[in-house]
DNA sequence: GCCCCGTTAATGTCAGACCTTTAAATGTCT
DNA sequence: AGACATTTAAAGGTCTGACATTAACGGGGC
């Protein structure tokens, strides 16, 4: 592991490209512990704080977990689902509020994702799945919810169905894409008679579930998308234009 | 934006999480600049270490970017694409090879994400698309191919189809699933004969799509993901025991 | 045998200094 | 006046050395 102190780039981010190389390649692999800050230091011939900063963004990637006191020190971590998860709705978050994607764009994406979905998850789905995807149906017709209550009523729903197919790295994959929409969902002020229609649309996923009809559930969700498309295009017609400024990075 | 001193948390973590808080919330946004380290430090009542710590936290996720100089400073960044795509492959990857993820899981999640894909690509993909994914097919049938480079074609191709949907959000969401796949593939030794199975699945994929047959191009995918787990099976039944060892972040 | 306590090796934090980069402000020449 | 060179100040990047805080280990006293 070397580092060019020509290069213009900082020394603590050579140094964590170095290491994080190193735990991807597999060098380093999870439970080992990196050397002290002080050796890293002197192998790198650098100071101890531009290690620490180099550890700092490692440590920001959960690729190292740090334990302080005797016999601590930096450790490779291994990657949880539950990490994983909070980096890929981060990420998916803000890469749809940062760049203007269209509502249009995220929708399609993430239900051409949720049917990917459906034919595992009719399949599998236990009774639990459907228990809470019909209580998220029920607090969903409960008058004097707030639209971000419905919002995020609709997203634990839709995590449900994914979750119903039982399959860890595909919830992984589906919770960016469906948490990231939520915000987008939020700008929309959903009336009654559209909670109604939604609610109904629900039902029959849920229906669809239950009965196991793969065909049925995905042609619910591509009811429920179509649907969900229709009403953001009539709510974001009006302010649509204005956006996207120009400071950005430089060339 | 405040931090609590007697927290057991980092000063320099809890800083970056104030920050990040005000970015996704949107109290920040693109292109706004930060306050200078001396101020931050200021602010929170910290060194200017322990700022500069949470800085590279927050620049190790794309979430700022700093410029030297006067007038410098740290911005807001925006998530570009290419940044999110990066991430997303990283943590995939990560989360794949460190958890003793079967291949089984991961080919199952990947097949049914690029199933979500099939319809749109049919109905999308332009000639690049297909020319794309002829020229792998050919590379795939050269002789002398080593294995890593087959796997590499096999992902530049799935690329090609996923981009095919033109959904960039799809797109990426996919990239993760696709390339986390391949150093999983690149355990499988490809002989002869699994080479041109694949190949003439491949063939039938792109006459899918070059016919813009949606139904067809996903029993192609199914078809693959059948036979790429078969030949999966026949390779991991030996060194499938041993693994997860029981180190990990103590309770 | 068990509990308490010091030792010690780490990380966490701080303070201050200096270097390097960058762009704006100023000055100078034509 | 305009083009070019120079100065300057603000900001991040790095280094040094110190001290604080943790936590596992080992030893002593009961």
């Amino acid at each position: 592991m070397k580092i060019d102190p020509n290069s213009s780039a900082d020394l603590s981010a050579q140094i964590a490209t170095a290491i994080r190389d190193a735990i991807v390649s597999g060098d380093l692999i999870v439970c080992d512990r990196l050397p002290s800050e002080a050796e890293l230091a002197d192998q790198f011939d650098v100071s101890r704080s531009t290690v620490r900063e180099a550890l700092k963004r490692l440590a920001a990637q959960s690729l190292i977990r740090t334990q302080r006191g005797a016999f601590g020190g930096a450790f490779v971590n291994r990657l949880s689902y539950p990490e994983a998860y909070a980096q890929q709705i981060t990420t998916s978050t803000l890469l749809l509020s940062m760049n203007a994607v269209s509502f249009d764009v995220a929708c399609e994406a993430r239900f051409a994702l949720e049917r990917a979905c459906a034919p595992l998850s009719a399949e599998r789905r236990t009774a639990d799945h459907l228990a809470t995807m019909r209580a998220e149906i029920h607090r969903q017709g409960q008058p004097g919810l707030t639209d971000e209550a419905f919002c995020a009523s609709d997203v634990a729903l839709h995590r449900a169905l994914v979750d119903g197919a039982q399959n860890p790295v595909l919830s992984y994959q589906l919770a960016g894409a469906v948490e990231a929409m939520q915000p987008l969902m939020n700008m929309i002020t959903f009336t009654t008679r559209s909670r109604e229609a939604i609610v109904s649309l629900h039902t029959r996923l849920a229906d669809a579930l239950e009965a196991r009809d793969a065909d049925e559930t995905a042609r619910a969700l591509s009811d429920l998308e179509r649907y969900t498309r229709e009403l953001a295009r009539s709510v974001f017609d009006a302010r649509d234009a204005a956006r996207n400024s120009a400071c950005d990075t430089p060339a």
